[in-house]
DNA sequence: GTCTATAGAACGATAGAC
DNA sequence: GTCTATCGTTCTATAGAC
């Protein structure tokens, strides 16, 4: 479409490291290169066509790797989201006190969105093309990690560490903040994405939340 | 798609109240329908016949009012972003300290994003469709509101209003939160939109950017 | 596993009558 | 200003050869 990227898209890691049924290399370039179209031009803007010339075979041949445009829109979805969802609650279940681990999380969640920012483009903007259960499925995944959060804030709350009213309406500030980043942070410039997600995280425990600061800076 | 919808969307008000060469009710009634459709279901997933459909016409009159589809949503994005813009300019040029108007500016952005959350969807997702000139455009009308209120925030972190480290990230933060309460927000619910800008108004001026809250509340 | 060929539907847009 | 009719293209998906 004639928009000028100045920068290449970072490789895509690898998304089903374990629980999936081992896909061959060239399901998982389809799975790639797919990701990639979708979330530059939106799952409706790419046609079967477009994705088969990308990979360099025809389109008739994508139907043997997955049965129809959907279904490769939901592999890119499902991985992308459980592996999201995986990581983070790990990430807010490691040990240290409650500011820290919001603090730690929200550095997590935005350099994992920089670094995974295509699944995660097509995870958060095309949930709506999934059919109905699919898309609730989806949905309950990702509350599990917005919940956790929740209930960390809330605890906290209550506990003293953080200074606020509602809880749920200031974890509900925190994830609009960090999911916002991918729209604007460009590499290369004044910020890395580790300044950004520093600064952020700091925004988030220190300013929303209204933890005490450490002595230590 | 089946994806029921428990509220009928808010009237979209009146988007060209000046400026505009008075449009015609008819092609004012296929601006809306088309942004309605647009924000639902995405530029590309709707068909000049669905549009034609849901006012009542056929397909082919609709280039009676507009040459083309992009046409249509150059008309949707042009309004949305101009409107938003001079509006919240004119707020932030309001009389009062600096906290106060980005408090103010803060409300009104999520109030007027939730009433025009139709337009909003369209003029913030499907930019990227237009053409280089036109999108470049209207960015630049965009970024003539986030100047300003980088403007007000650097101007009071120097002045001591806001305790920031670095006023353009902090800027981010904020529009970033602001930016994502039409993602979750559900009216009939525990808060209504203006408790939620409320709420988000005292996180972004009292917490990211540090102001001293006022002793009464 | 990839190919050629194509079905059948939907797409954006136009011509010309009324 | 809206209609009928249709053009040429593109879409997702399938059939069947190799």
């Amino acid at each position: 479409m004639g928009v000028s990227k100045s920068d290449r898209y970072a490789r895509i890691g690898r998304m089903s490291a374990n629980a999936e049924p081992l896909a061959s290399a060239r399901k998982e370039e389809i799975l790639l290169t797919a990701t990639a179209l979708f979330a530059e031009h939106g799952f409706h803007a790419v046609g079967m066509r477009a994705i088969a010339d990308a990979v360099g075979i025809r389109s008739s041949s994508l139907y043997h790797h997955y049965q129809s445009k959907m279904d490769l829109l939901e592999a890119i979805a499902r991985n992308a989201t459980s592996h999201f969802v995986e990581t983070h609650l790990t990430q807010l279940e490691q040990p240290g006190s409650r500011p820290q681990r919001v603090h730690a999380v929200a550095y997590a969640h935005i350099t994992y969105f920089w670094q995974h920012r295509m699944e995660v483009a097509v995870g958060l903007r095309e949930l709506k093309e999934l059919e109905e259960g699919r898309r609730r499925e989806l949905n309950k995944v990702r509350l599990r990690y917005q919940h956790a959060l929740a209930t960390v804030i809330e605890e906290g709350r209550k506990e003293g560490d953080f200074k606020v009213d509602d809880a749920a309406l200031a974890t509900y500030a925190v994830l609009n903040m960090v999911n916002g980043v991918n729209d604007w942070f460009q590499p290369g410039g004044r910020l890395t994405i580790e300044d950004v997600a520093h600064g952020y995280a700091d925004y988030a425990v220190y300013g929303i939340l209204g933890a005490r600061r450490p002595r230590k800076r």
